[in-house]
DNA sequence: CGATTTTGACCTGCGC
DNA sequence: GCGCAGGTCAAAATCG
């Protein structure tokens, strides 16, 4: 499956206002454009030479983003190829990428690509009917969108909570093979109806590390919007919520695979937003692996989101009809 | 007293 | 079919 055709990306994050200039004769609005400064001109240069300014920079950063966001795909597409290629030359000997001293394994690890899938809503599941049939636990399991969330807490913390704004209530724990530290069951507890699970283990490498993994999606609104990162479909608002809000931690991204790593043994309180993406140290969200999964994240959210784009077509034609009024004037 | 946590028992899927 | 391991249930304990 093309990456690509997941990302809507009609939003055309490139300032180029085709779309929108449809709606009005090119060469009316090309004039109006210029008419327009030439009466700013005669306003008030220093502002209009501020505003264009301003437009050029963001109308150029928007165009570096889209840039951004396609070599992403480009090189989603050919990593998954390279992954179908090796699968199909190289069929998995039962589980060779996972532990092999785990010899016993239950199902396997959802790949990284499908967690991406799944976040991105596209069912792409890999049981065919027939195993539908015959395990539809199996089958549920693999429908819930599952995601991963890894928080940084003081190594002094032996607890397994994770705030995420969510009410969950603690259903299990259980010692699990592979890890020594116990691993928690939570369930969302705040609507009697959310399928939403969370599993809470502390990482095998670096106990301070708490993997909370999420399965399924809220059917109901997150109470504690401010409280740190949610989970399934509005993560990715939560990631920008993470790392540009007052919440006092930091959060980076895994390399192997579409994981959030949330430091909460670091306040930024009163920090800059401009100044936090900046900061050094163990905190890795200035490296360009962490910039561009946001610009993919807020992107592909914003795409989505069909409000957004009614709102932001609404705005700039709205311009456009009083650029052309301006210049009846 | 209701909500939440703890914890042992039970269920289920998978490999041998 | 058996045993193992992960996941869930539910009664008891604890907490606010």
């Amino acid at each position: 499956m093309e990456y690509t055709s997941l990302v809507d990306t009609s939003l055309d994050l490139n300032s180029n206002p085709s779309h929108f200039l449809s709606l009005v004769p090119k060469q009316e609005v090309k004039s109006s454009f210029i008419e327009l400064g030439l009466k700013m001109s005669s306003v008030n240069d220093q502002a209009a030479g501020e505003l264009v300014e301003e437009l050029n920079r963001v109308s150029a950063e928007n165009k570096k983003l889209t840039e951004m966001l396609t070599v992403m795909c480009e090189n989603y597409n050919a990593l998954q190829n390279h992954l179908t290629d090796y699968m199909s030359k190289n069929p998995a000997p039962s589980d060779s990428t996972n532990n092999n001293n785990n010899s016993k394994k239950r199902k396997p690890e959802i790949p990284v690509n499908q967690i991406i899938n799944n976040e991105r809503g596209v069912s792409e599941s890999s049981s065919s009917d027939e195993d539908s049939c015959k395990k539809p636990r199996q089958e549920q399991h693999l429908k819930a969108k599952i995601s991963r969330v890894c928080v940084r807490t003081e190594a002094s913390d032996t607890g397994l909570l994770v705030k995420d704004g969510y009410q969950w209530r603690k259903y299990g724990q259980k010692v699990t093979r592979d890890n020594p530290s116990p691993r928690a069951y939570f369930k969302c507890s705040h609507a009697p109806t959310c399928p939403v699970k969370k599993k809470v283990q502390r990482s095998v490498e670096d106990q301070s590390i708490l993997v909370a993994t999420y399965e399924g999606e809220h059917n109901h609104p997150n109470q504690a919007k401010n409280e740190q990162v949610g989970t399934g479909m509005n993560r990715t608002c939560t990631v920008a919520t993470a790392t540009l809000g007052s919440v006092p931690c930091s959060a980076s991204v895994s390399s192997s695979g579409p994981t959030i790593t949330l430091d909460l043994t670091k306040p930024t309180t009163n920090v800059n937003p401009a100044d936090e993406m900046k900061v050094g140290g163990n905190r890795r969200v200035d490296t360009p692996e962490f910039q561009q999964f946001l610009v993919d994240q807020m992107a592909s959210s914003l795409t989505k989101d069909p409000s957004f784009k009614a709102a932001l077509a609404a705005a700039i034609s709205g311009r456009m009809v009083q650029q052309n009024q301006s210049q009846k004037w």
